[in-house]
DNA sequence: CGGGTTACCTGACGGC
DNA sequence: TGCCGTCAGGTAACCC
């Protein structure tokens, strides 16, 4: 579900909640098996902890507290949602109408409020980490590239040095957390509509001298893309919503992306559809070449 | 190590 | 109506 502007709006209104800084008064585990092992005691140690800030780095959520931090991925379909202290109490009730089937865990505030996290294909990750610790130090985070809307290092220099090695086709590569990180199937396909390149495009090529500017046409899709879909809210394909429970808007705004058999918007030929490394990709025969 | 495939899990949807 | 195959926004383990 969720690539890097989702969960930034997700992000947004997260911090915006916790704005007043709260006290994390409980964890409630209704299930325990998110992705791998989650949930462990050292979230306990969380408990009394005052909240400092939401970040986010590429599609990992960050909330630092004043004993430490938690980390949250939401895979596929996770979602969070604030409980007002009357439904947070309801709640409780296994049958209450507030708690869904795949409502896995719950943070207790000292509003009497709770986060409640939803996640029915259970991909997402919680868990602590240290918010004191370099990246490099972070399993999790170590091996992320550079953020596509705020490190300046993402440029067209950065891509090609990046490229030269890479034999894969681009759609893949910029997909590539290691690489850039925020990119996932749904804004690739866009992204490379826009810079008008062929998602089957091995890599390499466009280190070549003479594609700078389809490597600059590139970085500016790239952050175009993701900021004008943070700005609408996120794509919303099947269940993505924001904690407001609204569905995104960027869905109205791709040109590619779940379109195959429709018209190019630009130059009505019919969009193709194929998969690469295994995720359905769209793009543009007429508008986007090799 | 790069690159492709598969697994993880549930639900929605289309075809029969 | 129901069963079955396919597919879905991500990551990581596993192959060669």
């Amino acid at each position: 579900m969720p690539e890097l502007p989702e969960v930034e709006v997700v992000r947004r209104q997260l911090s915006a909640v916790l704005k007043d800084k709260p006290i994390i008064e409980a964890f409630c585990f209704y299930r325990k098996d998110l992705r791998d092992i989650m949930p462990q005691k050292e979230l306990q140690k969380l408990v009394g902890a005052q909240i400092i800030s939401v970040q986010r780095r590429a599609k990992y959520l960050l909330i630092e507290t004043s004993k430490g931090g938690i980390l949250s991925h939401l895979g596929m379909t996770g979602q969070w949602r604030v409980l007002n202290a009357k439904d947070s109490l309801a709640f409780e009730n296994a049958k209450s109408v507030v708690r869904g089937t795949h409502d896995h865990l719950r943070v207790i505030l000292s509003t009497g409020e709770s986060l409640v996290y939803r996640d029915p294909r259970r991909f997402g990750i919680f868990e602590t980490y240290n918010p004191s610790l370099p990246e490099k130090q972070n399993a999790r985070l170590a091996h992320l590239g550079p953020e596509p809307l705020f490190e300046d290092l993402f440029d067209d220099v950065y891509l090609q040095q990046k490229l030269k090695v890479r034999a894969g086709p681009i759609k893949s590569v910029i997909m590539d957390q290691k690489l850039v990180v925020g990119v996932g199937n749904i804004y690739a396909s866009e992204a490379l509509f826009h810079a008008g390149i062929h998602p089957l495009l091995p890599a390499q090529k466009l280190a070549a001298k003479n594609r700078q500017e389809s490597l600059q046409a590139l970085v500016l899709s790239i952050r175009k893309v993701l900021s004008e879909a943070i700005e609408k809210g996120g794509s919303t394909i099947a269940d993505f919503k924001s904690m407001s429970g609204d569905a995104g808007g960027f869905q109205n705004f791709h040109f590619v992306y779940g379109r195959e058999g429709e018209l190019c918007l630009k130059c009505k030929t019919k969009i193709k559809v194929c998969v690469v490394a295994g995720r359905s990709t769209f793009w543009c025969s007429s508008c986007q070449k090799k």
